[in-house]
DNA sequence: CAGTTTAATTAACCTATGTGAATTTTTTTG
DNA sequence: CAAAAAAATTCACATAGGTTAATTAAACTG
């Protein structure tokens, strides 16, 4: 069977993977399997690796001033996480990284990701159309931040992503909006 | 004199690009200037180029339910400019640019975009790095938009982006920020 | 430079969402 | 499965920022 992550990259390139190419990749990658709550990244580490979600669910948070979690990433499969900031200046982690359910990942090391694009220039590209998506769907995100109220919002992460809602608890939901989970409480009622 | 884009290139890569890459580079580009309020793009049409900033600023909007200019982007000197998701799907444009100084800029279409990083792959890598220090920025504007009250934001800009608070119109910083003019300038009055 | 348009300010009032606290429901764990 | 912990709900009240509208100031334009 074809690997997802290959399957992935491919679909991002308009010649696919050739597989010495693709061999080079994968022997730069680690797998690992977390159980539900454990962390792959704290704030204040060092962040060393790109975890791409071959099963599972991530999210990525931070610590307030109020002591809550802020969470601004879910990983569901198929999706890359890290801290991007950290791993790519070698700064300590401001973000925290947990599984929200049992999650199998693949790693991928600074030095590794580094060694793989100077060895296989087409995952300069696959990374720059990965990031270059990313960054659109921030910039989407942004804006429904400014334009929406929260209700929208809700609704909008309902139709868009029906098995987030599905898999992630209330209170990091309403956090990942942006309000109180009293709040999100309040607009379900209806 | 090295050109600034030659250099805002070479500060991103760890070997400078070589005089015949950028040459094949600066071959597909296009230098044009816009007064200001011209429009570079207008919402609805097809955006056909990246825009690189040598000289002026520029500003990304979105015209809103309520017939408001919601501000999602602005590009000083050295940054690039772009409503990427229609540049890179085809699709019709969602943003609009528009000039707020007289602005030199570079073009790059999406056609040579492509031949560019084809030709050199080097580019690709430049652009994979852009991408990704855009969505780091961005990853931390959406944190601050959940976790700051708009005093803090505005201060935040006057901290960082002194620049911007000078050569911007009030209307659109407070756009910008997720508020009205006329909070803005309730906040400015303390 | 006079007239017009656009932007900024101010103020009184309104509303969506936050806060705090109590209660119920669900999940976890020994 | 019982007890404890964590999450979700509800409600009364507080507040940041929105709304409307009027006034002043600044920036274009002929």
């Amino acid at each position: 069977m074809i690997h997802p992550l290959k399957h992935s990259i491919d679909s991002k390139l308009d010649q696919a993977l050739s597989s010495s190419e693709w061999s080079i990749f994968f022997d730069f990658c680690q797998t690992k399997s977390f159980r539900k709550k454990d962390r792959l990244l704290s704030e204040g580490q060092h962040s060393r690796n790109l975890f791409y979600v071959v099963e599972g669910l991530l999210f990525a948070n931070q610590i307030n001033q109020d002591g809550d979690k802020q969470v601004t990433q879910f990983a569901r499969e198929d999706y890359w996480i890290a801290d991007l900031y950290s791993f790519f200046s070698g700064e300590k982690a401001i973000y925290t990284i947990e599984a929200l359910e049992e999650t199998k990942v693949i790693c991928l090391s600074r030095e590794n990701f580094e060694k793989a694009c100077k060895q296989a220039p087409a995952l300069d590209r696959y990374f720059r159309i990965l990031f270059q998506n990313a960054y659109v769907a921030n910039q989407q995100r942004i804006l429904g931040r400014m334009t929406l109220d929260a209700k929208s919002r809700y609704e909008d992460l309902v139709e868009h992503n029906p098995d987030l809602v599905k898999r992630v608890p209330q209170f990091l939901l309403a956090s990942y909006l942006g309000i109180k989970p009293q709040s999100l409480s309040r607009i379900r009622k209806r």
